[in-house]
DNA sequence: CAAGATAAAATACAAATGTCGATTAAAAGC
DNA sequence: GCTTTTAATCGACATTTGTATTTTATCTTG
């Protein structure tokens, strides 16, 4: 029904719409939970008819998964450090701005979790895999642990550090920064 | 409305709906996915009325977080192992059969998974981190690793053989077991 | 086994969901 | 600019959701 070429050069209404309705959804998930948000809800604050609103996505959730790409890139060219020290600097680098970057953000991610946008949160954590993946398919690494998979040690490492940062925002009394990373720089091997 | 006592001493009538909806439930996902299953159509397998749905459970994904609820039970006492050895050893055991524990699993799982059961598993991961917790709060690890937070440690340790277990499940072609095993023995310090 | 308690069924209702076909408005391409 | 293409709107509809109220059936307790 729509063309959606390459993801991007799309109708100029297309893309006013579908920015509309993600502004629309961002202020009202500030205001209640996603999940006691309706279609017509999102619509009517978007001014956006909702016949269009199914024109573009199936249900709210893929609306939530279309915003959250978005803050996908911006979460993965902010957190990745361009400098690439060892693969240990490399990832405790990546860890730290992590933690700052959903700590400036945990009013959203909260929203999130409690919201069944949990499948589209792990999105992220596939991306942030396949980063880590990369810099570890790199020489060096394999010299170091040449029995270790990279594919395999990504994924530890990468799902370790999004359980410590999904722990630690939605505690209540969370343990000091500081003691988080001093904590996770011990379970890193010195590589 | 109802009485709920201790959790299991309900009115017959009431584990007998409980029964047959989580039954329906089960044998449904079996054959389509989660999101495209109504509560209408859960009831009329379970020959229950919509009414007295909703008197026990205030939505779908509510009764498939009791579900799963009971599922983690079975989980939690196959897989933690009774003799304590080493923190090391007591993890790659339990480990090794929530490996085991899931792949005999896997179409249930792979079901929650696409469904939005997400946040539901995530109660898994917490318990299991609580499971850790407890044997890392015992003396012979707090003497090994003093600057430890064992809260963290656990979380850490959890997180990342679960990220590990959801990648090798939903993986088309995954990596041999044994192989996974072995890295895995590889990422854990000797404590 | 009888009496009282309480869960399930039955019915009805307002709101939300998802889908159509037809019309109107606004872009893209020449 | 003008035409063609295509998205947005409108109105309507069948289905699902969630709730409230009343009646019926079943369990528990003494």
């Amino acid at each position: 029904m729509m063309r959606q070429k390459n993801q991007e050069n799309l109708d100029l209404r297309q893309r006013k719409t579908r920015h509309s309705l993600v502004e629309a959804l961002a202020a009202l998930m500030e205001e209640r939970s996603f999940q006691e948000l309706s279609v017509s809800d999102i619509c009517r604050r978007a001014m956006v008819h909702r016949t269009t609103f199914y024109a573009h996505f199936t249900d709210k959730q893929e609306l939530l998964r279309y915003m959250l790409q978005q803050l996908e890139r911006e979460c993965i060219s902010t957190c990745i450090p361009e400098d690439s020290g060892s693969p240990r600097q490399f990832f405790l680098t990546a860890s730290r701005n992590a933690l700052h970057f959903f700590r400036d953000r945990k009013a959203l991610y909260r929203a999130c979790l409690q919201s069944g946008a949990d499948t589209e949160a792990r999105l992220l954590e596939d991306a942030a895999a396949r980063q880590l993946y990369l810099r570890l398919s790199q020489p060096d690494f394999r010299r170091a642990l040449p029995d270790s998979d990279p594919e395999i040690a990504a994924r530890f490492y990468v799902g370790a550090m999004f359980s410590l940062i999904r722990w630690w925002l939605s505690s209540d009394d969370p343990v000091p920064e500081e003691r988080l990373l001093e904590n996770l720089e011990r379970f890193i091997p010195n590589i």
